[in-house]
DNA sequence: TATTGTTATACTCTATAACTATA
DNA sequence: TATAGTTATAGAGTATAACAATA
């Protein structure tokens, strides 16, 4: 365990510092304004904007814990709280009888649109607003490479599910 | 409450989901490594850092939570816990008796420098491994524009102290 | 036997409001 | 009266483990 690598650069540093700023603001900002806008939590709202973008407007519960990093318990919370609410429908799947399909209500894509003004308003008033069209590029390129490799070769914490003790 | 600004562009939305990703992935596996290394919250790690950046390695609680983004009562839990544990000791300021002054001991640092390869060592693998260093330079420098204008007018989640109600 | 999902439970964290004490 | 901090309390969210049911 002795340091088998120098730390981080200057500049790794101060990029690491400004991202983990940028990502402390950004993210209350959003959190609140989904809460004020549609009362629902980003763990919520990512899951509607999940089901959502889907052609059919349905996922299994494995299909949408997969790409978030939450536990598949934490996962059946969320999705209760928007079934109680009416924006989620949930059902056993016919192909796979242990499988339950989540599909997002016509309420759930009337929330989702109230929310997304205000969403994308935060979001460009926070991140982009100061920004240059190259700059915002760069951004995108740059974290795109990152989110590739990070996609590709997931942290433990992203991992589907973890396999027996023993 | 007719949307006044269009969409984000292409490319804003791509630099705002790979960012949303980045930090979706690289925050828990952090969180991880702070708590198997140190038994720290993410919380603690920045206030022990925090004091121990200082100088003096001390801070008043106001301080401390000018930076961050919590509250005071969630301050004082936080503090309370780094101080039954004995890294951080807590006592009134001559200067001015209602405040408090917090200081990093020498258990403090310890577990700080316990802690410190093992974070830098999981920023590296997952933020910077794949980057060149122009474009680290360059992540250094967008989101550094982007930190420094959140600075100079933070999100009402940032509001020092919220003020009366009337 | 492995996989999908839920439930029961415990725990951590955060925020609000009321309160004490000092400036 | 305003500011600094703590405490009491309540609520949201998460994870672990045990469980039931299907493949």
């Amino acid at each position: 365990m002795v340091e088998p690598q120098p730390g981080l650069s200057a500049t790794e540093l101060a990029a690491y510092f400004a991202f983990t700023e940028v990502s402390a603001l950004l993210r209350p900002a959003v959190e609140q304004q989904l809460r004020d806008a549609g009362s629902l939590s980003y763990v919520q709202f990512q899951l509607l904007a999940r089901l959502g973008d889907d052609p059919t407007g349905s996922r299994s519960m494995t299909d949408l814990a997969d790409g978030l990093v939450y536990s598949r318990s934490g996962l059946t919370y969320q999705a209760q709280l928007l079934d109680q609410r009416g924006l989620v429908t949930r059902s056993t799947s016919p192909q796979d009888e242990r499988r339950v399909v989540v599909t997002i209500t016509e309420a759930g894509r009337a929330v989702l649109a109230t929310v997304f003004p205000g969403h994308i308003a935060v979001v460009r008033g926070l991140l982009f607003e100061s920004l240059t069209t190259h700059e915002v590029d760069s951004l995108a390129t740059v974290l795109g490479k990152v989110g590739d490799r990070l996609r590709a070769a997931p942290p433990r914490s992203a991992s589907p599910r973890r396999r027996k003790a023993s």
